[in-house]
DNA sequence: GTCTATACAGCGATAGAC
DNA sequence: GTCTATCGCTGTATAGAC
C-alpha cells in the first residue's frame, strides 16, 4: 500500500523533472501521473488543478532559491570582501552547472510572471532580497573600514546583474570563461575603493 | 479582394503581439485568424503548421535583433570609446522600456532553445555576435591608441553580460536605475585601461 | 486562393465504484 | 487513496467545395 506523504512527495519530484525538461504545457497531468505510476484522478486528489500543482511546487522552488543566494555576514570578519566575492561567484557558478533543471523551470515562472501577478509579485520580491544581498555585503564592508563609501549601492546592484547573467548564460552554448569573467566584475568593481 | 501579400504580413504581425501578450500555448491558430478576421485553414494556407508560425516569427526576430545590437565601428574615430558605451546602453534602455513586447517574446523562443536544436543554434549564434560586437570595439579601441590591450576579452564579454542583462530587467518590476548602473559599469571597465 | 465542414487526438477535470 | 469511465472542450490539421 502507497504512502500519502510518499506518493505527494513523488507528484512534486516528478513535476519538477518534467516541467523543466518539457514545459508546463508539453506535460499533462496524465504525463505526470504516468510517470509516477498512478491515474490521472489520483493527481488530482493531491493538487485540485493543474494550475495548483504549478503554483505549489514554485512556492517549493521561490525557497530553496533563496537560501542559495543568501550569505552569511559573519563569515565577512574572517576574510576580505574580495575573497568572498570571488567565491561567492565560484559556488554559485558550479552549483549552477550541475543544476541546469532548476533555471530551466525558473525561467519558465519568469515568463508567467509577465501574465500572472502571484508570480511576479514573489519574483520581485526574490530579485530584491538578492540584490539587498550584495547590497548588504557592501555595506558590511564599509562599516569593517575594508571599502570606502562611494556609490556602493549601484556597485553592488551592477555585481548583483553579473552574477545573475552569469548563471542564465551557463544554460546557452555561449562559450564564456565565467569565473575570469566574474574575477574581472568583482576586481573592476573593487578597483579605486578599496582601503 | 484580400491581397496575398497583406494577408500573409497581417498574420505575422498577429501572431507577434499575440504570441509575445498571451504566449505560444496560449494563442490558438483560430485565435490569431479571428483577429486577422480570417478563418482558421485560410492561416494553414500560408504556414502549414503552427510550429512553422512559430520558426517564420523567429527569423525575422532574429534579423531585427542583430541589426539592433550592431554598432557602426565608423562612429569611433569621432569620438571616445567611454561616450561610445554610454549612448550605446542609453539607447537600448530607452528602446526596451518602448518595446517591452519584444523582449517577451524572445524568452521564450530561449525557452525553446532548450528542447530544439533549430533555436539554440541560431540564438547561440546571435548571442556569439552580439559579444564580438564589444569584443571589436575594444579592439578597434586599442588600434586607435585610446585604452591599452589589457584583458579586452574578457572585460568586453563583462560589458556584454551587463549590457543583456539590463534589457531583461527593464522588464521585471524590480527597481533599478539602469542608466547609472551601465554608466558605473562603463567606468568600471575603463579605469585602469585609459591612455 | 480562400472558404466550410469535419476528423481526430489530447487536454483538464469530475462522478462514482472499490 | 486510487481506480474506471466519461464529459466537454479545444487544439491541430485536412478534404473538398467554390
Amino acid at each position: 500500500m502507497r504512502d500519502k506523504e510518499q506518493t505527494y512527495k513523488q507528484i512534486i519530484e516528478t513535476a519538477f523533472s518534467m516541467f523543466s525538461e518539457k514545459g508546463f504545457d508539453q506535460t499533462s497531468m496524465a504525463n505526470i501521473a504516468a510517470e509516477v505510476g498512478i491515474t490521472k484522478p489520483a493527481v488530482y486528489y493531491y493538487f485540485k488543478s493543474k494550475d495548483d500543482l504549478i503554483k505549489g511546487l514554485f512556492d517549493i522552488i521561490a525557497k530553496e532559491i533563496q537560501s542559495i543566494t543568501s550569505i552569511d555576514l559573519k563569515e565577512m570578519n574572517d576574510t576580505d570582501l574580495r575573497t568572498i566575492l570571488y567565491s561567492l561567484g565560484k559556488k554559485a557558478i558550479s552549483l549552477q552547472k550541475q543544476n541546469l533543471q532548476f533555471n530551466q523551470l525558473f525561467n519558465q515562472y519568469l515568463l508567467l510572471a509577465a501574465r500572472d501577478s502571484y508570480y511576479s509579485e514573489k519574483i520581485t520580491e526574490i530579485q530584491q532580497k538578492f540584490f539587498n544581498t550584495f547590497y548588504d555585503l557592501f555595506k558590511h564592508a564599509v562599516k569593517m573600514k575594508a571599502i570606502k563609501d562611494e556609490n556602493i549601492l549601484i556597485k553592488s546592484q551592477l555585481l548583483g546583474l553579473v552574477f545573475d547573467n552569469i548563471t542564465n548564460f551557463i544554460l546557452t552554448d555561449t562559450k564564456l570563461d565565467f569565473d575570469l569573467v566574474w574575477r574581472e566584475a568583482v576586481d573592476n568593481t573593487l578597483r579605486g575603493i578599496e582601503l
